[in-house]
DNA sequence: ACAAATTTAGACAGTCTTGTCTAAATCGTC
DNA sequence: GACGATTTAGACAAGACTGTCTAAATTTGT
């Protein structure tokens, strides 16, 4: 019973800094070694903690990657969704708005420090852990596509968008925004804000091509190109 | 200075087959257990073969890894450019073509054993291996990419599309058909046919719809959802 | 059938890693 | 300043793995 600030923290506090930088680098350590590769040496020296204290807050390396996992999901969760929170509901400019909202969810979600490390381990040691990455699974896309797509049949049912099927229209938008960063993401790398608004640019038109409202009549500069040799 | 039937093979041959099961098992246990956790053992009794004989073949683990994708690398690139030959030149249905075109490169690329092994070792371990998987983008996306937006371009060329940048519509068009699988391919499972056919469906759909001649009057069913409530 | 090359099984040294243990040092709080 | 809890450094046993070596067995071509 201490001054009663955190309540559910057993340990005073101070240290649970202490828990964090274990985690944190733990999670550097895993997604650049992998699980088998990974060295609960290199782990206590990069998080400057000694090794005895890791095997204190974890008891042993399995225990440390499944925190660091639970970890990474619900802090990427947690970003997605307040992204998600700045949808353009009401759009002005529909594909600028579009266009935000894509380069948005890449820079914070996807292409962060977070996001690129919990995409590696899913890829990596996904098979490993069935449960574990099931429960991403539920948690992650399971939660926040249906969330993207209730946002997408918003704008149709507000006649921005003609949309069939908003789940379906949802993953596509998806899989078009970041169509030029695949194999970026393949190989690890972190794209350059150039290539996400590059690509977040022409996912949109095309996406405003097949769902748009209608060929409105903004900037339509047509490259008829030799159509009729 | 043998019968001169093989000429660059040093031993006579029959146990390169020896050498094609080892690169097969460690392809496999590489993908399984990544390239730490990987057993030399396990990959010479998983190719029945004695561990000494692995040794033989490749002087140790980092040469038989760097074997094993170039070897996947080369047997994937032929294999997509086999398929890009199927590729619909001169469409009867331009829609049915394409979902052909799609499940085809789907099914013999990147969903078999070749393509899925290498597409776990290009994620695992890409960023341990810089020039090696350097060659590999050069090799692979480098040269397939820009071989299907030829075909794309050709396609427009005819007429029976309207495109402004075919490699833009390359990439995404693949991002479309495969917009349904991202979170299958990132557990490192493999999809079923029935998912590969509706993922490449929608995805050719919406890409008629943004890339199609015209509004084209076949199937035009509009389930316009109740728009003035 | 013979000879050369290849493969095999097993042992081996050397290295690395995990997880435990202990005694000293440090920290936070009263 | 003192007390209790936490952290630290280092040693340690047990096990796993790589890469080498040797002698016997097997395959291959002629």
């Amino acid at each position: 019973m201490k001054s009663g600030v955190s309540p559910d923290t057993f340990p005073p506090r101070g240290h649970e800094a202490k828990r964090l930088s274990i985690v944190d680098a733990a999670a550097a350590v895993f997604c650049r070694e992998g699980f088998a590769g990974a060295n609960i040496d290199l782990i206590a020296a990069e998080a400057g903690v000694s090794r005895q204290t890791v095997y204190n807050h974890h008891r042993d390396k399995e225990r440390l990657f499944i925190a660091v996992v639970r970890d990474l999901t619900e802090r990427c969760n947690a970003g997605i969704f307040a992204t998600i929170a700045t949808f353009p509901d009401q759009p002005g400019d529909i594909g600028a708005d579009l266009i935000g909202f894509a380069v948005r969810l890449n820079q914070n979600c996807i292409c962060n420090r977070d996001g690129k490390f919990l995409r590696k381990l899913i890829q990596t040691e996904g098979e490993r852990y069935p449960e574990l990455f099931a429960e991403w699974r539920e948690q992650g896309p399971g939660r926040t596509w249906p969330a993207i797509a209730a946002r997408f049949a918003r704008l149709a049912y507000g006649g921005h968008l003609v949309i069939d099927d908003p789940d379906v229209a949802a993953r596509q938008f998806l899989g078009l925004v970041n169509a030029e960063l695949q194999t970026t993401f393949m190989l690890g790398g972190t794209p350059s804000e150039d290539e996400v608004v590059q690509s977040a640019t022409n996912g949109v038109r095309t996406f405003l091509r097949a769902f748009g409202k209608r060929p409105s009549p903004t900037a339509m500069k047509k490259h008829t190109a030799l159509a009729n040799a």
